[in-house]
DNA sequence: AAGATTTAGTTGCACAATCAACGTTTTTAT
DNA sequence: ATAAAAACGTTGATTGTGCAACTAAATCTT
């Protein structure tokens, strides 16, 4: 019977993965404020998608982020209003905007990866390339089972 | 170049870990919700604790769900209204609460306990035993990594 | 070509997380 | 014994998330 609180709680996948998620992206948001930006863990999350290709629609970025669509508009929105990305309807969709960085925020690319880097160099300490791709993978698997059964 | 975006995005242990915490945070909702219980994740990963240990002090419950006291409150106001779990002053500490399950609580425990088992049945499929046992042990690792840093 | 269906994006609603400031009580230090 | 520091819980402010309902535009059906 205890057997079952171990599985389901201390060592359940949800918990750990929940506690590593949250404190990543505690980690990301100081090292961001420490370095005097004003882009939270999620704004980030959206910006990497556009820094690896501009000019994505909303459902674009909705799909690769892995969030609601009523998230990214309001990320958008944010960012937009910080000046970091800029909406301009698409001419031969007139449903979908295309979504872009603004110059501003291609100052900053190289900044911002270098401390994303950072963060992941201290998330690494201990853990050698193969383990840290094993586990990798074996996410991948979990996330997929899930998407599967959405669909 | 592009092999940082790689690192950076897609094969990004926060990138994984954070979409797989809200896919199982989705599926399990939905579990609850499909079997006619108003109790939401986050909800549940409180009251998992409780049904391990009744009567713990909030700051218990926050260091050990790894989630700002606020939050508790908050998630034990909800849980209260709906009659599932019960704060009663500690005589002995004027500070703290002890929080309690009700009856109702323990009444569902087993069916709840059973949902959960199911999601990881879900999450596990196509997995070892090793295999998940390794990747909880990296999880763990790249959490307490973090940990150490925020002390 | 007209009507039905699907798709893109926005908005309202409910929920949850963190931070900082605060009041109260307890513990520590002198 | 008293003053300072720490601990427990609450509240307010800000941010983010998902679902469902909605508008407008595009695509599919027949």
């Amino acid at each position: 019977m205890d057997n079952n609180y171990e599985r389901v709680i201390d060592s359940s996948i949800g918990y750990l993965v929940g506690r590593t998620s949250r404190a990543i992206v505690k980690r990301l948001t100081k090292k961001f404020a420490d370095a005097g930006f004003d882009i939270s863990y999620e704004q980030w999350s959206i910006l990497i998608h556009l820094y690896r290709k501009d000019g994505q629609t909303q459902q674009e970025l909705s799909n690769i982020a892995v969030k609601d669509k009523a998230a990214i508009t309001r990320l958008l929105n944010v960012l937009e209003k910080k000046n970091i990305v800029l909406r301009i309807p698409d001419r031969t969709d007139k449903r979908s905007n295309l979504v872009y960085l603004t110059n501003k925020a291609k100052q900053f690319q190289e900044e911002l990866m270098g401390l994303v880097e950072e963060m992941l160099r201290e998330a690494d300490k201990g853990i050698s390339f193969e383990e840290m791709e094993q586990c990798r993978t074996t996410l991948n698997k979990i996330f997929m089972n899930f998407d599967r059964i959405d669909r």
